[in-house]
RNA sequence: GGGCGGUUAGCUCAGUUGGGAGAGCAUCGGCCUUACAAGCCGGGGGUCACAAGUUCGAGCCUUGUACCGCCCA
């Protein structure tokens, strides 16, 4: 086994080949009709055009540890993968492709078109997933899905057609947010908003019968040309004079009249706000109050329509704003520009400016379908992790407004809905109907739009298993464990996966929500192409490997944190995978007698670095099952790190080297290779969900029994290990060998050189536990001799420090450097006095006496008398320097 | 404008009922000690953003200020 062991891990073959074995044994599927209890995870699907980055890489790195971690506990673990049809951003991408041959999607008409997104998803889709294997991602491949798969379409028309018959589907004429580029409608969720600086125009609007003016203000002055009103706050007395007259609109014929609304507000600018029902969502809810006519004078396309005036049809609308200006200062209708930043939504696929525009969409009424949800999480039925996330959602979820589903593109679900011509008869259903069920006319006609993409996401944790149809998936693994996503999704994804669970499914979606953060880069900047600090997660894995690459996502997953990422980072942790190989390289060149008996029914060990290593890996099981089980991966992360490489590699197996070696003889070699074999194979286990490949590498060469790592039960702590003795005689053994190689250092005292050393111990114990294991500390101290010395003083021209209140110092062959040895001294001396002081003071504070509990008070006793004694001795020392 | 989060070592961050300030990386010094130089040993480095308050005691709790970031209007 050793033999075929090379100096350095090498990922890329171990990858591979680990994958692939996974893969054909069939690992990853989880069987409905187990007996085992179920775990179930539904992978936030990315969008089929998409391609693996960070944010990904994080958030399937998390699932897989999840995932992982419950198989190995004996759970049934079904990870279920898919990929979302992103419609309008797949449209988009097959759109540019088409246009690149020349071809415009309007002349290819809707069918060829659909059918060239398919074949590009055929061709190019999903590359995502295949990425997902090469960070070690266990889904059960058999069970990928697709939100267009005829099985999730059939769940997207059921939902439709039944949310329709309850009457939570409506169709409306009402003011949407317009992608003029993408030309559909969008949510409120899907416009993003920036800050961007441009003017305040102030427009002065004169009254028709010349009774005065009234000075509006607006960002958007184009949008007058559709204004239908001035309002005013009803208790502003700046413009009673004026109520009951109209204005005549410069540039139109118009004459609108001056209306109140509670609306205004009175502290801004002139308290006057113009009115553009077709343009504002705001003025449409005006408009509406006041029964006001809504001109549209934008239109889908984003240039001016025939209302706006002959002047200006056709025009585009920051042309038309321009000429506009122009026009009104030209009329002396300018009153004022001043600079203004102010804040513009924009299409989240495109970044196009969304425009306000007035036109025939299906909305959701969402009131009632929060309820359910927002009780879910209020009753604890859903927990949210980190909590914090809670308050954001209730907040969103109580100011819900309808939801616009309806999106004017060709590439997603079509809406189920037919009209007749020949009745006008609407019909709503699963399948398409034959013919019109009032008149017989066969010649149906579908509703144009296609549904938004989230409609489709919301069903995902029950579509994916089959509903509508009631099978052994939908029983066994639906309510799913845990959902892990990005905080940027909750409202579009989580709150309404939430809601459509409850609704359809009449429970939670999913038991617990881990809401991570997002990767940025070193400088917390968002990673993105335009800023150019991307860092590719395939990149990471071909020069690092999967393993390392895993750890430092897992390291850096500080609940409720961002993630900032930088390449160096990756590299340490390599060096860690690397750390782990070769102590693994140790342990298997020496354990190679121990047999799979021995490693699973071992004797309980005598010897103290036996004894202490195992009560160390029995503490570390329980912080890393503790961590692992409320999502603090980045703790279970710590405390792998810490244990293996600083108590196992740097303690224990420098300690083990001359059991291991044989140099103490057959029983202390068979005792310290077995504890080695078996603290290794434990470490394994804790460490493969998130080292799955190194794990199993390494694992498959240890003594043991099981096909697989993957399904090796999850080490639980054996508290007959946890072993205080050991672990503080331990501590004590450390501290003086550390104490004396500090002294070497300090002296300058090569490694090669052997120096005796002396404790001058009044405590018995002390002497006796160093005697015990003074061969250990011989040798990693470098030290020649020990010697004890009862009553003896320190001689002059020695190092000397204090460890636990006992003297101990080496003698080199030669003159220390007194000074440097005196400023040594001096500057621990200063140290320790400045911490004694603190302790007197709050000793000698009554108050703090009285009432701070008497385990406090009794520990800065302790921490006092240690703190008085090393003082003592220092100064003792300091003194005997002499010169 | 409303809300949320952040500010701890040069950098990135831990710090879970308030009780002697931590880790990793970086840095400095010394080592090719036969698992590992992708390593080993040791060192230095902090008014826990600022101010006030509660408390015997505050990185942690309260209030305010400053700066940074995000979400919603």
């Amino acid at each position: 086994m050793i033999g075929s062991m090379s100096k350095h891990y090498e990922p890329s073959k171990s990858e591979r080949h680990w994958y692939r074995v996974w893969m054909e044994k069939g690992y990853f599927h989880a069987d409905a009709l187990s007996s085992r209890p179920p775990y179930s995870i539904v992978i936030p699907p990315p969008n089929v055009t998409g391609s693996l980055h960070m944010g990904h890489a994080l958030n399937n790195t998390i699932q897989d540890i999840l995932i992982r971690y419950r198989r190995m506990q004996g759970f049934e673990a079904l990870w279920m993968p898919g990929t979302d049809h992103a419609g309008i951003a797949t449209q988009n991408v097959v759109e540019k492709e088409l246009a690149g041959q020349g071809i415009e999607r309007n002349s290819l008409g809707r069918e060829d078109f659909i059918k060239r997104v398919w074949a590009w998803k055929e061709k190019y889709g999903g590359v995502i997933l295949e990425q997902l294997q090469r960070l070690g991602a266990s889904c059960d491949w058999e069970r990928e899905r697709f939100t267009m798969d005829e099985g999730l379409s059939r769940a997207v028309r059921e939902v439709f057609v039944r949310l329709y018959r309850e009457g939570y589907i409506y169709q409306g004429d009402y003011i949407t947010n317009w992608c003029p580029r993408c030309h559909t409608a969008l949510s409120d969720l899907e416009v993003e908003y920036h800050d961007r600086k441009g003017h305040l125009y102030h427009l002065r609007y004169p009254a028709v019968d010349g009774s005065g003016d009234v000075v509006v203000a607006t960002t958007r002055p184009e949008t007058m040309l559709g204004d239908t009103a001035v309002a005013v706050h009803p208790d502003d007395g700046r413009y009673t004079h004026l109520r009951g007259h109209s204005f005549r609109l410069p540039l139109t014929n118009r004459e609108i009249p001056l209306i109140t609304d509670a609306y205004c507000n009175m502290e801004f600018g002139t308290g006057a706000v113009k009115v553009t029902p077709a343009h504002d969502p705001n003025d449409f809810e005006i408009g509406e109050r006041h029964d006001l006519p809504k001109i549209t004078v934008i239109s889908l396309d984003g240039t001016m329509t025939h209302e706006a005036g002959e002047n200006y049809e056709g025009l585009d609308r920051y042309l038309c704003r321009e000429r506009v200006v122009a026009d009104l200062k030209e009329q002396g209708c300018l009153e004022a520009v001043e600079d203004y930043d102010y804040s513009v939504g924009q299409c989240y696929r495109c970044q196009t400016v969304i425009e306000p525009i007035i036109s025939r969409q299906w909305f959701i009424r969402m009131k009632d379908l929060a309820r359910p949800g927002i009780e879910a999480v209020e009753d604890g039925r859903i927990e949210i992790y980190p909590e914090t996330w809670k308050k954001t959602y209730y907040e969103w979820m109580n100011n819900i407004r309808d939801w616009c589903i309806s999106r004017q593109i060709w590439w997603g679900h079509r809406i189920p809905v037919w009209t007749c011509p020949g009745c006008d008869e609407m019909i709503v259903d699963v399948e398409e109907p034959e013919s019109c069920p009032t008149c017989a006319t066969k010649e149906l006609h579908q509703e144009e739009d296609v549904l938004d993409t989230w409609f489709s996401s919301a069903l995902w944790p029950f579509s994916t298993m089959g509903w509508p149809e009631e099978n052994d998936t939908l029983k066994r693994f639906y309510p799913t464990s845990c959902l892990v996503t990005g905080f940027d999704i909750l409202f579009f994804w989580v709150a309404r996966m939430i809601m459509m669970g409850m609704k359809f499914m009449g429970d939670v979606p999913f038991r617990h929500v881990y809401i991570h953060a997002l990767v940025r880069d070193a400088d917390g900047q968002k990673m993105s192409k335009s800023r150019g600090n991307v860092i590719d997660p395939l990149v990471m894995i071909d020069r690092y490997g999967a393993d390392a690459f895993r750890f430092t996502l897992a390291a850096f997953a500080a609940m409720g944190r961002d993630v900032k990422l930088a390449e160096d980072r990756i590299e340490g942790y390599r060096h860690f995978v690397n750390k782990i190989w070769n102590a693994s390289k140790l342990v298997l060149q020496y354990a190679g007698e121990v047999s799979g008996e021995e490693m699973a029914n071992p004797d309980a060990p005598a010897d103290l670095p036996n004894r202490w290593i195992l009560s160390r890996l029995s503490r570390v099981v329980d912080s890393v099952r503790d961590a692992f089980d409320s999502y603090r991966f980045n703790e279970a992360a710590g405390a792998l790190y810490h244990f293996f490489w600083h108590e196992f590699c740097d303690w224990y197996l420098e300690l083990a080297k001359p059991s291991l070696y044989g140099d103490q003889g057959k029983g202390p070699l068979k005792e310290t290779s077995v504890t080695a074999a078996r603290v290794l194979e434990t470490s394994l286990r804790l460490l493969h969900p998130i080292m799955p490949f190194l794990s199993e590498e390494i694992w498959q060469r240890l003594p043991v029994e099981g096909e697989s790592i993957m399904f090796a039960p999850f080490p639980e702590a054996d508290r007959v290990f946890q072993d205080a003795d050991a672990e503080e005689v331990m501590a004590t053994v450390i501290e003086y060998i550390t104490a004396f190689r500090n002294l070497r250092t300090e002296m300058g005292i090569k490694p090669s050189e052997r120096v005796p050393g002396t404790v001058l111990s009044q405590e018995a114990g002390v002497a006796e536990v160093l005697r015990n294991h003074q061969p250990d500390i011989l040798r990693l101290a470098r030290l020649e001799s020990l010697s004890f010395d009862r009553e003896g003083a320190k001689p002059d021209g020695v190092a000397t420090a204090v460890v636990k209140g006992q003297v101990l110092f080496i003698r080199p062959g030669r003159d220390i450097d007194v000074e440097a040895e005196r400023s040594r001294l001096l500057r621990e001396l200063e140290k320790v006095t400045d911490e004694l002081m603190k302790v007197d003071g709050k000793l000698s504070n009554t108050q703090f006496l009285e009432k701070a509990p008497a385990e406090v008070v009794e520990k800065n006793r302790d921490i006092q008398a240690e703190l008085s004694i090393l003082r003592e001795k220092l100064e003792a020392n300091l003194e005997s320097l002499g010169e």
